[in-house]
DNA sequence: AGCACGCCGACT
DNA sequence: GTCGGCGTGCTC
């Protein structure tokens, strides 16, 4: 871990001690880790006598000028010696007490070292936004700044003479800015903004202040805060004085329970706040502000009860109950085959033993269906932790957790760090996705890699759940032919579907013959023939896309030219918004957009075409070829809204429309009975792409899409239409046989040292300046190449070279996975940045393109 | 990250 | 000589 001068590696935080109260007297002051990017260690603080604090609380300080967040390391019986005693400040607040137990924090100490990110950037990851608070300095209008007119102020003829002596005229940065806030409702920016907006705002401000038009204010930092609301509770009082109309209030909240909210109550009664107020200071009821749970509202599912299960599924469960302690669970389940309910059955016994669940899903919009089926069985107890929550939300699930009642808790990557002080056991479902991985900001940490610490310091089991595990989980299990008692990890498999349900069977079209036979359509005279058998027995089924958008590009039938991102170096995707609206061209990366043009750019040729296809070109295609055929579209577009998947899949399986029409999100863990068809468009997209995972990535997609055809009463059929129908994966797929693919697949990794059998660091650079940003991976690569105990692949230029005006560069750091080489001293490589190149350091990357 | 200070080139 | 740019260092 990189900090000036002190270790932080090693860093405890002290346990809270139950002599507490001794203590408060002693520890007069207190380290405090700081939030500030600069990293510089541990800040010492006095500790003023109405605050209480324990080592783990989240504080407020002062810092400089402003007041950051920070966290309580260790309390002080005397201040460090090496810092004079009157710099010393006081602690201004405490935020949280949500401390962190000893094993969270050596937890989050573990992502800070491997990840070579700074502690603080970890801690961050692991907490609700909004806990840690940064003040912000703002400028607004004096009631004199307001008087003052435009008119005064360009022609200087001054109210100000009467102000100062000093002020004879007004410079015109302090115009701009005087207009700038008088154009504002409240007249009141923020410093930043004025500077980012106005160049030297800074002395303009200054400037200003002197003829006191403006003033200066700290806007104490905006922090989530419990949500209190006010609750009305009766005491039971012998013979109080009342009126009729207050013996009625009475009576209700007697009658309701003795409890009700404040604003329900003056609703059922109809009557006012002064009326409940009289009745507080007469001492019959209280009147309290009590808190509030934002917790998202799941929809009302009935409670179902644990199924009945396969012979695998009940060996399977068996040997995880048997478990004690920590171990690495593989469930290698093929799809259908009921993974889920053995998570269900296996998290069951443990609330009951007062202990806690973890369950980390890819990605938790796609997967309502999941935390349905959760809380049919475990109800109130299931609680859903994503960053597509509120902050408030976000904010009341965590504390809610802290409180350490035995429950379950399902959510994405960064609930592995769900701070649950009971924890029994891990799930990983879909262990093989890639989203489970953080790219960036850094801590650019896989949830597979922490949820195994975390899961060995709770000594608790991990289930890494799969129809297609990664390669990193398979090779992790060691041999897997035999059982070893001893070992601290267990492959168990699920190889049949439930019911006893077939596999579909895999056919694959060949595209090049399709053309040659005369067919330009994009759907296989096999898949149209599929497409017609379902409407006429009004089955249903899926269609995968590689990617969304209507084409992937557009461009000049006359000249060639191809209209591409201003800001990156990838062409621009047409997507078709609605009948009549302005046709869009939007970047994949940017998310820029502009209106397609009439006439090309270049030529100003009439004749624009489309290229590729997209869903929506697709979708189109459906249209017309089979205007009876009723789908919807799945994919970021259409779901991008809150609750969006939820109401397209109800849609669907209400039986609204024949087909569902989309991308990747169609292969997480979608459950529809009813799918009979299952079509992929062109596999070649996924076949064809340059980095050392594509084939591992190609195989769990079409697999895992294939996997959502026949897993109900009616058997299943799966149409893959490519172009290169001898490609290994494609043939693997086609056998559902994920033993060749893996074995194949691991000897090319073993052959080149790529993981599991070596590791990779990835350097990414970038910067605006494309020259600076060469020549500094350039310096950086020979550098790296003095070193010995690794290969260095590189410097690259990315393979999309400008992202968002960024130009991008990458060195690839290639080692041996199982002796730790002396790594580069990271420091070093950073200090061969110029302020203008950023670095970022990936560990373990996945994506390398 | 902010926000100082302090050094240097381009003007009055 | 001052103004206004930006590089450097500090924050308990």
């Amino acid at each position: 871990m990189y900090i000036d001068g002190v270790n932080l590696s090693r860093l405890v935080v002290h346990e809270p001690g139950e002599s507490y109260q001794s203590q408060a007297k002693i520890n007069q002051w207190v380290e405090v880790l700081v939030d500030c990017p600069g990293n510089l260690g541990l800040f010492t603080y006095r500790l003023p006598p109405q605050l209480e604090i324990k080592p783990g609380d989240i504080l407020t300080v002062p810092f400089g000028t402003q007041q950051i967040g920070g966290i309580a390391i260790r309390l002080l019986t005397q201040p460090n010696s090496d810092i004079p005693i009157e710099k010393i400040r006081d602690v201004e607040d405490v935020v949280s007490e949500g401390f962190f137990p000893v094993g969270y924090w050596e937890l989050l100490n573990k992502v800070a070292t491997y990840y070579y990110t700074p502690l603080m950037q970890a801690i961050r990851v692991a907490l609700p936004p909004g806990l840690l608070g940064r003040s912000q300095r703002r400028i607004r209008l004096t009631t004199l700044g307001k008087q003052i007119t435009k008119h005064d102020s360009e022609s200087n003829n001054l109210l100000t003479q009467s102000l100062s002596p000093a002020a004879t005229f007004i410079s015109s940065t302090a115009q701009q800015i005087l207009q700038l806030l008088q154009a504002h409702p409240l007249g009141d920016y923020s410093f930043i903004y004025l500077q980012q907006k106005i160049k030297s705002a800074y002395r303009g401000v200054r400037e200003l202040k002197r003829f006191g038009l403006v003033e200066s204010y700290l806007e104490p930092p905006k922090l989530t805060r419990p949500k209190l609301q006010k609750a009305v509770t009766l005491i039971d009082t012998i013979d109080a004085d009342l009126t009729p109309r207050q013996r009625e209030i009475i009576e209700v909240l007697r009658r309701r329970g003795g409890e009700l909210w404040h604003n329900e109550l003056l609703q059922i009664c109809h009557t006012s706040a002064s009326v409940l107020k009289t009745l507080a200071n007469k001492g019959c009821l209280v009147i309290e502000e009590r808190e509030v749970l934002r917790a998202e509202q799941g929809p009302v599912v009935s409670s179902d009860r644990p199924k009945s299960l396969t012979a695998d599924q009940s060996n399977a469960l068996a040997k995880i109950q048997a478990l004690n302690g920590y171990t690495q669970v593989l469930l290698h389940g093929v799809t259908g085959s009921g993974k889920t309910e053995v998570y269900l059955q296996a998290i069951a016994p443990l609330l009951s033993q007062g202990k806690s669940a973890l369950v980390l899903v890819p990605e938790i919009g796609l997967t309502p269906q999941l935390t349905d089926r959760f809380r049919a069985r475990f109800g109130s107890k299931v609680s859903v932790y994503h960053s597509a929550l509120s902050d408030g939300e976000r904010y009341d699930t965590w504390r809610q957790m802290l409180t350490g009642e035995p429950q379950v808790v399902i959510g994405t990557r960064s609930a592995i760090f769900a701070p649950l002080p009971n924890l029994g056991l891990i799930i990983l479902d879909e262990e093989h996705d890639s989203s489970f991985k953080q790219d960036s900001p850094i801590p650019t940490y896989h949830a597979r890699t922490v949820a195994q610490w975390r899961a060995e310091i709770e000594n608790c089991p991990l289930i890494l759940g799969s129809a297609t595990p990664s390669l990193e989980t398979l090779v992790s299990l060691g041999n897997l032919g035999e059982e070893n008692p001893s070992s601290s990890s267990l492959y168990l498999s699920l190889p049949q579907r439930i019911n006893s349900r077939p596999l579909p069977p895999v056919e694959i079209v060949d595209m090049r013959r399709e053309l040659q036979e005369g067919n330009r359509s994009i759907f296989s005279r096999s898949l149209q023939e599929a497409l017609h058998q379902l409407q006429e027995r009004q089955q249903q089924g899926i269609l995968f896309i590689h990617r969304r958008g209507h084409s992937t590009f557009v461009s000049c039938r006359s000249c060639g030219y191809v209209l591409e991102c201003p800001h990156c170096d990838v062409s621009l995707a047409y997507h078709h918004t609605e009948d009549g609206a302005p046709q869009l061209l939007r970047c994949h990366y940017c998310n820029y957009a502009r209106s397609h043009p009439k006439f090309c750019p270049d030529c100003a040729s009439p004749y624009l075409k489309f290229f590729g296809s997209g869903t929506q070109r697709v979708a189109q295609e459906l249209s017309r070829q089979f205007p009876e055929l009723k789908y919807i579209r799945f994919d970021s577009d259409t779901t991008r809204n809150k609750g969006a998947h939820r109401t397209l899949l109800t849609r669907f399986a209400n039986g609204e429309a024949h087909l569902l029409v989309g991308t990747q999100m169609l292969t997480k863990g979608l459950d529809l009975p009813q799918v009979t068809l299952v079509g992929v468009v062109a596999a070649d997209g996924l076949l064809h792409l340059s980095d050392y995972r594509a084939s591992e990535r190609a195989f769990q997609t079409l697999t895992q899409v294939a996997g959502r055809a026949g897993r109900g009463e009616d058997p299943g059929r799966v149409i893959i239409q490519t172009y290169n129908t001898e490609h290994q994966v494609i043939e693997s797929v086609t056998n559902h046989d994920y033993q060749s693919f893996s074995t194949a697949e691991l000897e090319q990794r073993q052959a080149l040292d790529y993981p599991p059998y070596g590791r990779l660091i990835l350097l990414r650079l970038s910067s605006l300046d494309p020259i600076q940003v060469q020549n500094t991976a350039q310096i950086i690569a020979t550098k790296l190449n003095t070193g010995t105990g690794w290969e260095i692949l590189g410097p690259a230029p990315a393979s999309i070279l400008r992202v968002a005006n960024r130009y991008r560069w990458q060195i690839l750091i290639k080692f041996a996975a199982d002796d730790l080489p002396n790594l580069p001293d990271w420091e070093e490589v950073r200090s061969l940045c110029p302020q203008s190149v950023s670095l970022t350091i990936d560990v373990d990357p996945l994506n390398i393109m």
